[in-house]
RNA sequence: AGUCUCUUAGCUCAGUUGGUUAGAGCGCUACACUGAUAAUGUAGAGGUCUCCAGUUCAAAUCUGGAAGGGACUACCA
């Protein structure tokens, strides 16, 4: 006879190791996709993680939601296919590989071939794999990991080259200058990655110079001239980097800002001025106090003061004195297109150089009043802001700042000057307070002083980086802006929030992609380009390539030779290859690579190396758009946006339906992990230790996933104890005696309808569950699915239908109600071991096999083969599931009234009371009656149906009904209601209507305005709950004291019997040395004690010689067990 | 700096369309139960729902503001 597998300990890494292997030698993963073919598919995605990193517990968040999603929808009956990736290029691998050969990027093509280098970057980039790989199978990751995409192989790199072919053909990329981060130090642009390294920024104190620009008096700003009745008009402006000024071409306002013409003093000159700024900002530089003051006198001073001997000292207190007038306000939109005199003008930067129309006010709307003067000097070179602005006003662009960092031979005295010490010259002088120096002495300074920021630094050289104009690639995403929004809203986001917020706002603000990095492994870019730039040549797959190969060899003569099996897509091989032009010229690669991020977006097409092979697996119609995708938060303005975007410049289409970005997690103060803070936490030591279901639920019942998580193992230990140990429980209580009685389900479904109450209550709140957690998980909400779980398996069948059945288990014969209560018990953890298998494979897989490979109910082998369960609705009685609760509610309220009148729960009493309005309540109560009952040790419930005052009531408001008739009288109303007393309680309650009297205004209420509670009944013990009122008969007459004592006994006998290891059913013999007092309930109930310890008799001796004593309501006696042989 | 997000018991989290005693688990304290026993139950203590203002008869819930935590994007004169 097949046995249920009992266990002497819930150990649950082992259950993993040993289902781990099941899986293994089964094919399970392998069999599920297998046995779905021909089903409909649910696409999903693999993120690809960069494997020359460890995998942290991060990961093991949003694999897990991928992997519960992924196994539901298996269960549901689509098949998913889900091939792993790996990100294998990029920054980090680069860094990494230059770490550890211990080089920079200047030494790339000298002290190591860029050919070894590439070569060591492959190595190096799955240097991880191993570790990555095992836990995915610790953690129960069901992924493809036997033919992943790597985004290095040839075949990828195709289609990304297809994708930028499309994109070429679009118009939709396109070369440009943009202002990157630069630094000149090294030479080298900088990603925004490694802008972003830790310590980059650094506090720096920069020569700060509010400088003026001298307006031009013409028709359009004699405005200004008017008031001024001078020719000294200036425009104001600060800037933290004096070394772009001989580089301005603009100056640039906020439109809607308010500005003022102010008269006064130049600070440094004395002469008398007017300037231009901010109102906002004027308190800025001047004084509250002498506004409107004597300009009279201050002429005075200064000229006494000038030529004196303590002439500086005396300067320096009659600045704070500058007075001060304004003359006219007036908006930003009002000084645009007014022109000033160029601040520093060289033979390098005149306006033909420019190429535009400077020197000239603009408006930008990244103009603010937050600090500075509200007048941005604007360097269209060294400014991404200045730059996009400058050109939208055609004002040219001046760059007179080379690579290397110092001046350009044109620009006068300061030609050939480091504007930053890049050299570590150690007699570098500071470019920018000569360039302060020459403006004060020219009258073109107001203020100068030091001012401390953070600045970013380049992280390799520790030198100031600068923004500068490179060339690069760009995808013009801008041209589909609208498209990318307007699908974004048929996403399905989880949360909402993030789709609409974080990636609405940043789709809206979007601007063009740039593409170019300057590196060395990555997917070099395509494009080929003649040598006058004028043609290019954007190459979409191999054949082509080599038709082009073939192409330039007989146009240019040359002897190229690439065979499709050796060819690598890679630098330098892709560089050495040269086409021609149609004019026969020779065309060399463009040498930049692609963002790595195209490479991870492009993914959908270039894992099924679309559209070089379509056959039916490969087919994108299976294969896109994804359902379903789930990655980190971080990820909205990578992976996210890169796949929208893409999709939508290719296909028109989003890529996928539904996306869940988890949040991050955190240690247990809430503090983000890092290597740094040492407060990571290792995944597999956390598995190995706590196994990974109960990981798994941990980090999906904690909290949502879009939360942040703080990580706390104690929160894991709770889960094991709490659901796994329950579960475990429960099913050993199941296995205990379904062994015994030999229950392999063999016998006939017996019909529900042919249960017990409480075997029909399970099954319909079992059934409501199935309903719950299936719309949850349709839902992508697994958090409200687990926890429903949890909820059904502590509160309802572990503490309420097992507690309260488990005498049917042990009692009696093997017949219909025993059978039904193995039945039921069986469907339960059955149905939940299908219920939680996706969040907990390896347990519910577990637990499914212990059941299933007894009774064969399902000829699935693994509970991830078999179908989730389906909802009976027929099941599910709303009304039986309510007078449950309410069974639950009075048995715990009469728990308690025992508790409080310190009576135990083994001592019979006679009836409860329960006040009850309608007959409808009655009925319910009625058919929980005996469960009641025997849980509370009650002989008999009485319903009081009564009006005739016996009952004490409470009315209270029911603001919600009231408060919408009531409006503004609603508190005088409460009050009157809350006054009422019991007569005209019970009037309303006769006549479902009263009439309130408030401020002589007659206001009538119904029965439906208010709620009427059973408050006490007075002479009882009466407790409540709600709208539920219970009252307790607490006399304990002779006869039920006689029941007390023997129940009492036969505790203190059954403890005897397991305490002396007794088999369950041994019969026994039981002799009580006499004690007056227990005497006759000894006698009375002599069959009952006899039938519930299996006693084939038990006597009252006198004597006891070498019995055990027991102690019973607080009396001692003496007795003796012996076996029945 | 901007955008988003969060703030409820010692801890981790629920809290429906606003409705008057704000819940659960863990932890703590006390007690009970004892053919599930390294299990289980009951009760108790524990709250200015971060703060301020507004809307409303009524605010944990709606609006505005502030503070603090977190994330992302920037670092810009």
């Amino acid at each position: 006879m097949n046995k249920y597998k009992e266990f002497k300990g819930l150990n649950m890494p082992s259950i993993e190791q040993e289902i781990i292997a099941k899986w293994k030698s089964e094919h399970c993963f392998e069999e599920s996709i297998s046995t779905r073919e021909g089903s409909e598919p649910f696409v999903f995605y693999e993120g690809p993680p960069s494997a020359n990193g460890m995998p942290g517990i991060h990961h093991v968040i949003s694999r897990t939601l991928k992997d519960l999603v992924c196994r539901y929808k298996t269960m549901k009956g689509y098949q998913v296919q889900r091939k792993a990736g790996w990100d294998t290029h990029g920054l980090p691998v680069e860094l990494f590989v230059e770490k550890e050969l211990g080089i920079t990027k200047e030494d790339i093509g000298k002290k190591i071939s860029i050919e070894d280098y590439n070569k060591k970057c492959r190595e190096v980039v799955m240097r991880y794999k191993d570790k990555w790989e095992d836990i995915t199978e610790k953690m129960g990751y069901w992924v493809d990991m036997t033919q992943p995409y790597i985004t290095f192989d040839n075949e990828y790199i195709e289609t990304l080259w297809w994708a930028l072919k499309e994109l070429f053909t679009k118009d939709l990329l396109y070369k440009s200058v943009s202002i990157q981060p630069y630094s000149p130090a090294a030479g080298t642009g900088l990603s925004s990655h490694e802008l972003n390294q830790p310590g980059t920024y650094k506090e720096v104190k920069d020569t700060t110079i509010v400088a003026m620009f001298k307006a031009i008096n013409d028709n359009n700003s004699q405005f200004l001239f008017d008031p001024a009745e001078s020719s000294n008009v200036y425009f104001m402006a600060w800037t933290t980097t004096p070394w772009t000024l001989p580089s301005n071409c603009g100056l640039t306002v906020g439109a809607n800002i308010e500005y003022v013409l102010v008269k006064t003093f130049n600070p440094y000159t004395h002469q008398l001025i007017n300037i231009i700024l901010a109102k906002n900002l004027v308190g800025k530089y001047l004084k509250e106090e002498n506004h409107n003051g004597d300009f009279e006198s201050y002429i005075t001073k200064i000229n006494s003061i000038i030529g004196s001997e303590e002439h500086s000292s005396h300067l320096v207190n009659i600045v704070k004195e500058v007075p001060w007038l304004i003359l006219s306000q007036f908006k930003g939109i009002d000084i645009v297109g007014l022109r000033y005199e160029q601040l520093l003008p060289f033979d390098g930067n005149t306006a033909e150089i420019a190429g535009g129309d400077p020197w000239r006010v603009i408006a930008g709307d990244f103009v603010t009043t937050e600090d500075g003067t509200g007048i941005v000097h604007t360097a269209p070179a060294f400014g991404a802001d200045d730059f996009k602005v400058g050109k939208a006003n055609g004002i040219g662009i001046l760059t007179m700042v080379d690579k290397q960092g110092k001046f350009n031979d044109n620009t006068g005295e300061f030609s050939g000057r480091y504007v930053k010490n890049y050299k570590n010259d150690p007699d570098y002088k500071d470019v920018d307070v000569d360039i302060a120096v020459k403006l004060k002495l020219s009258g073109n300074a107001f203020k100068i002083e030091k001012y401390a920021h953070t600045y970013p630094h380049c992280w390799r050289t520790d030198k100031p980086i600068i923004y500068y104009p490179l060339d690069a690639w760009f995808i013009r995403t801008t041209a589909v802006k609208s498209r990318m929004i307007e699908l974004n809203k048929t996403i399905n986001w989880k949360p909402k929030a993030t789709g609409e917020g974080r990636f609405g706002n940043w789709l809206e603000n979007m601007v063009d992609w740039n593409l170019s990095r300057s590196r060395y492994w990555g997917t070099p870019l395509p494009v080929w380009v003649s040598e006058n730039g004028d043609e290019h040549k954007c190459i979409g797959s191999i054949d082509e390539l080599l038709k082009e190969i073939e192409n330039a060899n007989t146009k240019l003569g040359m002897n190229q030779f690439f065979d499709r099996s050796t060819l690598d897509l890679h630098k330098p091989y892709v560089d050495q290859i040269i086409l021609a032009s149609t004019k026969g010229e020779p065309m060399r690669r463009e040498p930049d690579l692609i963002d790595v991020w195209f490479d991870s977006g492009a993914m959908p097409y270039a894992q099924i190396h679309y559209p070089f092979e379509l056959d039916e697996n490969k087919n994108i119609n299976k294969n896109f758009p994804a359902d379903f995708i789930a990655e980190g938060v971080d990820q909205t303005r990578g992976w996210f946006y890169t796949l929208h975007a893409l999709s939508v410049m290719l296909f028109d289409s989003v890529a996928y339906k539904t996306v869940v970005s988890n949040g991050l997690v955190l240690d247990k103060a809430g503090n983000k992990m890092s290597k740094r803070l040492g407060n990571v936490i290792d995944p597999f030591e956390t598995i190995e230790k706590y196994s990974a279901d109960a990981t798994r639920w941990y980090l999906i019942t904690n909290t949502s996933p879009w939360d942040s998580l703080r990580f706390d193992t104690e929160g894991i230990k709770e889960v094991q104890r709490k659901y796994f140990g329950t579960l475990y429980n429960t099913y050993q209580f199941f296995a205990l005696y379904a062994n015994l009685d030999n229950f392999t389900f063999d016998e006939n479904y017996i019909p529900v309808d042919d249960r017990q109450e409480i075997d029909r209550w399970i099954l319909s709140v079992l059934n409501t569950l199935v309903k719950n957690v299936t719309n949850y998980l349709n839902d992508y909400e697994p958090t409200q699915a687990a926890r429903a779980m949890e909820y059904f398996l502590d509160e309802q069948l572990s503490n309420w239908y097992v507690r309260l059945c488990r005498r049917r288990f042990w009692k009696g014969e093997y017949e219909h109600d025993k059978i039904c209560a193995y039945q039921t018990l069986y469907e339960c953890i059955e149905t939940l071991a299908y219920l939680m298998a996706p969040v907990s494979p390896f347990y519910a897989d577990w637990l499914y096999r212990n059941l299933n490979e007894v009774t064969n109910r399902n000829e699935s082998k693994s509970v991830h083969l078999a179908d989730f369960p389906q909802v009976d609705e027929t099941c599910i009685d709303i009304d039986l599931e309510n007078r449950m609760t309410l069974a639950q509610d009075i048995s715990s309220l009469v728990l308690s009234l025992r508790k409080k009148l310190n009576i135990k729960v083994r001592q019979p009493l006679h009836k409860i009371i329960i006040p009850v309005n309608n007959s409808d309540i009655i009925n319910q109560i009625s058919k929980v009656e005996e469960l009641i009952k025997n849980e509370v040790n009650i002989k008999e419930i009485e319903y009081l149906t009564d009006s005739q005052g016996f009952i004490k009531k409470k009315i209270k408001p029911n603001f919600k009904s009231l408060g919408a008739k009531m409006g503004a009288k609603m508190k005088q109303v409460a009050a009157a209601i809350q006054q009422m007393n019991q007569e005209e309680i019970n009037s309303l309650e006769n006549k479902k209507t009263y009439t309130l009297k408030i401020n002589d205004e007659n206001i009538e209420i119904s029965i439906d305005d208010v709620e009427i509670i059973a408050e006490d009944i007075p002479g009882w013990s009466v407790a409540n709950k709600d709208s539920l009122t219970i009252a307790l008969d607490i006399i304990v007459t002779p006869q039920l004291l006689e029941e007390g004592i023997a129940r009492e006994i036969i505790n203190r006998i059954q403890r005897i019997r397991k305490e002396t290891g007794f088999e369950v059913n041994d019969r026994i013999n039981v002799e009580i040395e006499e004690y007056e007092p227990f005497n006759n309930a000894i006698i009375n109930y002599n069959n009952y004690i006899c039938a519930e310890i299996i006693a084939d008799s038990l006597k009252i001796v006198t004597l006891i010689s070498n019995g055990t004593d027991i102690e019973v309501n607080d009396s001692l006696i003496k007795i003796l067990i012996s076996k029945n042989i």
